[in-house]
Parts: C-alpha cells; structure tokens; sequence
DNA sequence: TGGGCCAATAACATCTATGTTATGATCCAT
DNA sequence: ATGGATCATAACATAGATGTTATTGGCCCA
C-alpha cells in the first residue's frame, strides 16, 4: 500500500522525458498507472471511503476502483475525464512541439 | 512529395484550436484527438513530408497517420508516447487535486 | 491520356482497458 | 468462533484504438 507521505505533492508524467532513449515504453504506461492510482488512493483514504462508497460515486463497481488503484493498466483518457468529474481531480494535458533544436531523427 | 495545399483538407478548420494547448478534463476527449491531429499535421506539413514519410519514420502504416490527423479516435497513450518519441513533441500530463474552492465542473 | 504519387477510407484482425459478476482472503468487532 | 465489512482477484464479455491490407479518387506532370 501506498503511503500519505507520498501523495501530496502532486504527481507529475512527462512523457517528453522518458521519450529521450533509454527509458522502455512500460516504463511511460506504469508511470501514468502509478499516478493515477495514487490520486484514486489518496482521495478515498483521506475521505475515508471503501472502495465500494468511491465505486458508487464514481458510477463504477467496486473491483474497477481496485484495479485502478493497483494500476498494473494504463488508464484511457476516458477513465481519466470520469475520475475529474467525479473526484475533482485535474489533468492537464499540456502539447507542445519541441521547436528549439536538439531533435534525434529516427 | 507534399504539397502545402494539404491545408485545404478539412482538418484546417479546426487549426484555431492549436492555440488552446492546455486539454481540459470535461473535453478531454474530443480536444486530445484534434489536438494530436493537429500537432502531427503541422509537423509533417512543416517538414514537407507525405504521410507514408511520417507513417515511415514513426513505425507505422500510411492509413494510421491518416486517422490520427483525422481526430476522430481518442488516442492511446501508448500512441501518444510514440509520436513524442518520434516527432519530438512534448506530452506533459499533469495530475494535480483540485484541493480547494476550484472543482473540474462539467 | 496514362502513370505515379498522395490522401482518405473500407474491411478485418488484434490488443488492451473496462464492465460485470462471483468468489476468496483478511481483519475487526461482538 | 461467528458475522460483517473490506479489499483483491479470477473469469468472461464488451468497447474502442490500433495494425494491416486493399482500394478509391484526386492531383500533377510527362
């Protein structure tokens, strides 16, 4: 389980920086996972919820608020509008073209 | 190769959405898919490129990069680390709480 | 006119996230 | 120990995005 002391500075997924080279596609798609697991955990533990009251508030059941706070799966921007919706949890999508320079060609 | 009268395709009409980087919540969906559409356009057109260029140079088919400046599917971020790897573009997803007064509002 | 390049789209297969139901396991209170 | 609540997970179905191939139509130019 994840602890609190990890949830409050907010989490951040650049894709940018773990596009570069080195970095697996897996690890991109568990980092977003990751996130969004802690966001769903923490905002049910500090309200003190079961996962069956944040199902319900949700609009889903309760082993789909387990899977997503396991985060073993990439979450679809679908998943991602209903937890804004439904948890007041923002997520911004910010895109934007590298223009300056340094860009490795594939 | 390509000519810049691509711009006279339909996907032109929505080129005042580039302004708008930030991708809200609510709108997640529609506003992500115009939004790649556009960025991915814009770099191939910039470049001079066709579409089985790009496709070439991302790992992809022809008709791929053909839906994805079409907009009309919500893309995986698995497609979304993979044009970041390969454009150069910068995805930056950030999940932040909305911890006080300010909600995600429909 | 004919051929080549290009973009759009249809048709189908596949993969993955999610919806859904059922069940198992653990902990706690009585 | 029993019962209830909670969380995890298995199993299956559905939906949607993507991979892939083939085709169609448009445009340019020799």
């Amino acid at each position: 389980m994840a602890k609190l002391s990890e949830l409050r500075t907010a989490s951040q997924v650049r894709a940018e920086d773990l596009a570069n080279d080195e970095v697996r596609a897996e690890s991109i798609r568990t980092a977003l996972a990751h996130a969004v697991a802690l966001r769903v955990l923490a905002y049910r533990v500090e309200r003190d919820l079961s996962q069956t009251d944040l199902a319900r508030q949700l609009g889903m059941q309760q082993p789909a608020v387990a899977r997503l706070e396991a985060g073993d799966h990439e979450p679809t921007f679908s998943t991602l509008e209903k937890l804004a919706r439904g948890l007041g949890i923002e997520f911004h999508i910010d895109i934007t073209p590298v223009t300056s320079g340094l860009r490795s060609t594939a």
